[in-house]
DNA sequence: GATGAATGAGAATTCATTCAT
DNA sequence: TATGAATGAATTCTCATTCAT
């Protein structure tokens, strides 16, 4: 009862609202009925439904980032901190159902001001890919002749594309086994 | 009903009219007026808002999907093949920033039901990108322990991220200008 | 069916359905059942709710106003045109009684934008009865003495407060009746 | 009750919060908030929010009312007792320009079964007004072919407009100078 | 007496779709 | 075919009031 349950209660019956019907079909009270408060209440603790949304995102991807990050300091390597990248983002998101819904179906559809507080969010999570990239440049494990941006961008886009599908195909395989495999694939390319 | 020419005149319109408005305050009237047609019309040739949408993007992605598999068509080796299919998204895109926008954007704030339809469409697409994969198995150019799914993860991610990154940096850089770069990243990786 | 019906329609009922359910009570749907189209038909012709309200106000009180001027346009003399100026002001909302409730107690509950608009309206009216003032002074029956905005603060407020008691008291009087008296009270004051 | 001095607070912060904020922005909050109470404590002192307005026009006018009783009993002739009337009206309200502006405009917009209530407390005020005109009729000074409703409702009608006027055009004249002239148009009126 | 967190009823407005002309 | 006026369902947020502490 401390700690503002509400307001955990209130972003805990977001996610599960939102993944089981969906981000059109969330309406405020669905939320404030499952989370077991009134429809004014909300209001008591986010400014508005967009301010719910937002929070929801800031809330989870702030754990999924603070967890990515501290498991790739354990590692020497950029190597290393790549494949500690995948697993977490993989085992991260394979563990909250829920939330890899919302996030790789449902928060899409928001609309632009939404996703723009969306995207700042987002933005601290590259800069953890790119911290790895950095780190590789100057091990010399990556090579300099390539743009440190289309690395990132290829790492994120595979990450995302991967999940993406998995949660298309309701998340019927397990998503971990693929991070040795994509990691070669992302390290070594797939050409001989 | 394809060939008339209203048919032409509201596809066109709806693009112009996403890409200018956001998929939002994409209003069927909006539509219909840019169209120069009346609201009326636009329920002769299309069942409802949906089906234009679809329709958008199935006759757009048709021309983008011809265009890709006639250009790899021409390739000897997966290896080029697989450079003139990045090299053909960027520059189709490139050429048409109306559609980037809204495929990359705009069409994906659209509700399950259509993503949903929108998924089948990209689903040719992908089966094209499936082939080029298939055929370097074939020549032996890509090794076999690789899941050719995941490869096709990679390769669409990839792409897929790098055209949004270029459409909300308001395509300020020339994206042709990294097909190299991409294609050595995709098949080589970028670890020594 | 000639001259937009809708419209007048509208405002037709705007004036009932405030009469009889006060101005807080005066939801648009009730307007819109009242006057027999569909809520959205409302702002096919109205921009929101207020406009409904100052359209009311606007078209009514054009009328009146148009009625008190070529009543006392007819006149030769100040007097005259007072005496006129009272009947016309007593008769036409004793004509309208729905008007007359409208006019002197629900639209007083406006916000404050609303009321900025109305007083524009009542303004035209003012001056109306600056008019009548302004003859006085220059025909000699009025003392220039006197402050023309002060016998127009006496003449309006007394006209005023005189509906005002009128429709408190359910109109169960005639006001026309007072119209001799009034003239007299206001331009010979009641002292001997 | 009314001694205690969290009524008071919070009547005379309901004063300051509507002439601040205006009738429709006052929230119970923002006058608990004013007050220095809790928003529960308020409902220890009145039944709810009409009965906070209703007190505060009460509490209010009753001083205002005793003013202008007490000053009309010190005058011995109709005349110098209207001629005080008019001097209290204009002079209180000049001292109390939130009050002013709570009672001209602000209360005015209150629904109706308020302005009821309010109608009652008012009706004390133009008993004041009823007794002078009912001494000017003893004394001879006024003539009894006039109906004296009817010159009240001048009086009253003439005297709450001219404030009206003032408090819209942001008190910026002085009230009180206005005494004389507007007592000598309501007793001798205009004409010559 | 005092608090203030929690409650929940209530209403304006948009826009995809229809259908009489 | 083509029109466009009319339809009406659907949802966020505010704020007076309560009541456990």
């Amino acid at each position: 009862m401390k700690d503002k349950p509400k307001y955990k209660q209130i972003i805990e019956a977001a996610v599960e609202v939102i993944a089981e019907n969906g981000y059109h079909a969330s309406q405020v009270s669905k939320i404030a009925k499952k989370a077991k408060v009134a429809d004014g209440t909300i209001y008591l603790y986010f400014k508005n439904k967009e301010d719910i949304l937002i929070s929801v995102f800031r809330e989870k991807m702030g754990t999924f980032i603070d967890g990515a990050k501290r498991a790739i300091d354990d590692e020497q390597t950029a190597n290393d901190k790549l494949f500690k990248l995948i697993e977490m983002h993989y085992s991260q998101l394979s563990e909250s159902p829920y939330l890899a819904i919302v996030t790789q179906l449902e928060l899409r559809q928001s609309k632009s001001e939404l996703r723009h507080e969306i995207n700042k969010v987002l933005k601290s999570y590259l800069d953890v890919i790119d911290s790895v990239i950095e780190f590789g440049l100057e091990t010399g494990e990556i090579d300099k002749k390539f743009n440190p941006q289309l690395i990132r961008q290829m790492i994120f886009g595979t990450l995302d594309e991967s999940v993406t599908t998995w949660v298309m195909k309701s998340q019927r395989y397990q998503l971990v086994e693929q991070v040795e495999e994509m990691h070669t694939l992302l390290t070594k390319g797939f050409f001989k």
